[in-house]
DNA sequence: CTTGACCTTCCAGCGGCTGGAAGCCCTATC
DNA sequence: GATAGGGCTTCCAGCCGCTGGAAGGTCAAG
């Protein structure tokens, strides 16, 4: 397979499978033309990555998790690490979010949103009272 | 003020202090030893723009609202699009990472986390079944 | 007069791509 | 055989929002 075609089988850009190549992820063989040729198994990791990195997993928690799929000797317990790390951090994520949208709809709320010039939110960003 | 000083009352550090005074969100006078001086107002519009990033807002964003914060004519409803709008964005991204979250918990509890190598993350990640 | 804290500029790098330029390769059509 | 087009290659630059570090000027205290 070319390129093209793992991407398009993969829904990853032909760029970012490059950049893959780059940073070492994945090791397609060469055509005498230069050419990247990708194996099934190359084609079946580049689907792996794009399913972990679409749940957030970092590249080189990617890197890990591919060195463990490809390990048949691997403990799950080691898999099941990473991934509660990973949901740990996501949780995080969430929670940072929620505090800022509570903060935020709060002024949103309070502003009248008009053509007065007197802000809620602003004055809540220039540190107001609270 | 110093920008030791100012670094400290916003706590701000004194890089990102530089960094927005690179690109424009605030422009501190010079001494004569190439120092620069912070006014009052320009402590404030520090900890102005700490609070709107705290809350997630962009730099370009937050040039937005201090141009509406300096604007004494402004609409509220102005101020109000753009929070509204960032809080849209907040909202989108707490969605998509509930999603993930939801995705990445049911592997974790499916897998077993023991010395054996299967696991349902590696498959779920392999693209096995759904 | 030295120490050491503070300040300055400039350049590089983080993560994870993404865009674009310049040029080679391959196939199809005339 | 020429040409047009698409796909492939490499390399370099840029996105965001800082952050680290080097090399050097400035200032107050002892």
């Amino acid at each position: 397979m070319n390129i093209g075609q793992v991407a398009a089988r993969t829904g990853l850009p032909a760029k970012t499978i490059r950049y893959y190549e780059e940073i070492g992820l994945i090791r397609p063989m060469r055509g005498e033309n230069g050419y990247r040729h990708f194996s099934e198994r190359d084609a079946h990791n580049l689907a792996f990555l794009g399913r972990a990195r679409s749940l957030g997993f970092t590249i080189e928690e990617c890197r890990v998790l591919l060195a463990l799929y490809a390990d048949q000797g691997r403990a799950s317990a080691d898999v099941k690490r990473v991934a509660s790390e990973h949901l740990a951090q996501i949780d995080a994520k969430i929670a940072e979010l929620r505090e800022m949208r509570a903060t935020l709809a709060d002024l949103v709320e309070a502003c009248a949103g008009d053509h007065r010039p007197d802000c809620p939110i602003l004055r809540g960003l220039a540190g107001e009272d609270g």
